[in-house]
DNA sequence: TTGTACGCGTTATCAA
DNA sequence: TTGATAACGCGTACAA
């Protein structure tokens, strides 16, 4: 590993001038320049980014907050879809991440999170799917410590982003859709998210306008993105009602597959548009979004805050429709 | 952010008898150490890693190499149990990771690939289902300029170990199970993974004993690990065997669902055991393996190389078995 | 047992 | 336009 001593001898220059040439500095004539350059071509050089960092004083390292449920064997595609998009980003910019999962601050105070983090050199936060009860991490954001990105969260600060679909029309679109669709419409069951999600609360107004505007008997439960507990609202409730409406893909395909067990057969509709719901050969209604796409969005948006931008509002699209199993596999 | 100057003043020492306190050395008074870990808890003070690692000379950072394929929308989730696994590890050692996917080093020399390692100062690598085509991967670990560790490949040497199941034995129990339990069985198509690969390899070898042993015709066909290939493959041979045996549970899948369309049936049995095999509601015998613990026994084995151990051979247990959904979903 | 001084690789400041 | 030198925070030989 060639240093910057090595550039310098062989260039023979100071090693001060290599670090100029290198970042930028107008002052150097393009002789020197031209010999540096050779040198650091010859050699390999690459800066050792420890040492930049510890002169710098700065150490830019994104922590990612994916909300991972381990209620289930079944790891969310989602958060994989969420993390690569990171990751594929981490590298153009060339900025190091670390993956945390929320699960890991639950219990923590506001604080704790905050030094574990500063003792791992982190400045920079990209939280997806941000629960108001993470009180810690919401703390966290309002105090602006660190630079912050929320996706699917509508927090926006001077150095906090936010990006996000338009929960509330695209569930008022899917559902509408549905509901049209069918000839007995009287009762909807839906099944929201987990309490104190911000994209629960959002999709549940947009029921609630739904119902306004329809009109129709709207019963509320909670399946907490959980697909056995949307199992035991349905073999509890489902009779009661003419339509289901599930707040995502994962508790929609725990209800067809309960409905599937009862024999009973009811329109269900769903929201994510996740690749796995072409393995179960399900077509169903849905709102499809490019999670890979929000998360490198979100990147996009951190390093314009480290760029020093102010945190800004952005918006992604949807489509609803339908997920096929063709259409999965080739890609 | 406190440093050790600060613990120092604080407690009215030298920075380096904070450091020799912090570094558990045995020559400091009682006394001393007494009022230094007073002024750390004080303080909340924790080491700067950057400053640690610049004046140590080593940073150990671990380069997660998974084998995403992105011919498909659906994230294959072995990858994810395999860096869910790494990620609680790192956390664990207090190590870095840095995630990479293998199609990154294609087309590039092993010289190239070592310094784009180096330069990212990175110093260990776990290589997960390594392919032998990956050519610069392989020389490198050869070289042994990194600590290696291999998941699923039976590569051995001073700084490299191997982490595995015995996929020999795996292939062996699960295709002899599913061909007794059927009363034809004089023709078995078997469709394998990448060629390259070395779990490939050892899994066709053990169809081959087999073969031997039963005795039935044999007819071997590459599907690479897609499903999307595994289907055509299907399409094409299905008829000609009486039984078909995957080298994947993703290609078994896509076999079945080709079967179900083509209107005909024909046993399949898998091999990995994944979650999403319980959402298609197929039951079909497969190897089960904990993709997780495996990833964490490898970062363990990272650990030992670190701590100076010499390379050696893990092997893993499995399980042959059918998938559930309702195992599935309530973990 | 404690403290001093230097090195790690880089950037920033200031004098030449 | 260049070069010498002091930080940055820590570990460690060596002197006290």
């Amino acid at each position: 590993m060639a240093s910057i001593n090595d550039v310098a001898k062989m260039a023979g220059v100071a090693k001060s001038t290599v670090s100029k040439v290198l970042n930028n500095y107008q002052l150097v004539s393009d002789e020197t320049k031209a010999k540096v350059e050779a040198a650091v071509l010859e050699l390999g050089y690459v800066p050792n980014s420890v040492a930049v960092s510890l002169s710098k004083k700065v150490f830019n390292r994104v922590g990612l907050i994916v909300d991972i449920r381990h209620n289930s064997q079944f790891i969310d595609e989602i958060d994989m879809q969420y993390l690569t998009g990171a990751f594929e980003k981490s590298k153009e910019y060339q900025i190091d991440v670390v993956t945390f999962f929320s699960s890991q601050f639950e219990g923590m105070t506001a604080k704790q999170v905050s030094s574990y983090l500063e003792a791992q050199r982190i400045n920079c936060l990209i939280i997806y799917n941000l629960s108001r009860e993470n009180q810690n991490l919401v703390k966290l954001i309002e105090k602006q410590e660190f630079y912050c990105v929320l996706v699917d969260s509508p927090i926006v600060n001077k150095k906090t982003s936010s990006v996000t679909i338009d929960h509330f029309t695209a569930q008022y679109d899917v559902a509408r859709k549905t509901i049209e669709e069918n000839k007995f419409k009287s009762k909807v069951l839906y099944i929201a998210g987990g309490r104190g999600s911000y994209i629960t609360e959002q999709r549940l107004e947009a029921m609630k306008k739904l119902k306004e505007e329809i009109p129709f008997e709207l019963i509320v439960k909670h399946g907490d993105f959980n697909e056995y507990k949307t199992r035991e609202i349905i073999i509890k409730w489902a009779k009661k009602a003419d339509i289901i409406v599930c707040a995502s893909d994962m508790m929609a395909i725990g209800a067809v597959f309960a409905l599937t067990e009862m024999d009973i057969f009811k329109p269900v509709c769903g929201f994510d548009g996740i690749p796995l719901m072409g393995y179960t050969k399900i077509a169903m209604n849905t709102v499809r979004q490019d999670f890979f796409e929000k998360s490198k969005q979100a990147f996009d948006e951190l390093k314009k805050l480290l760029d020093g931008g102010e945190g800004q509002h952005i918006v992604m699209p949807y489509k609803v429709c339908k997920i096929d199993y063709m259409d999965v596999i080739q890609k």
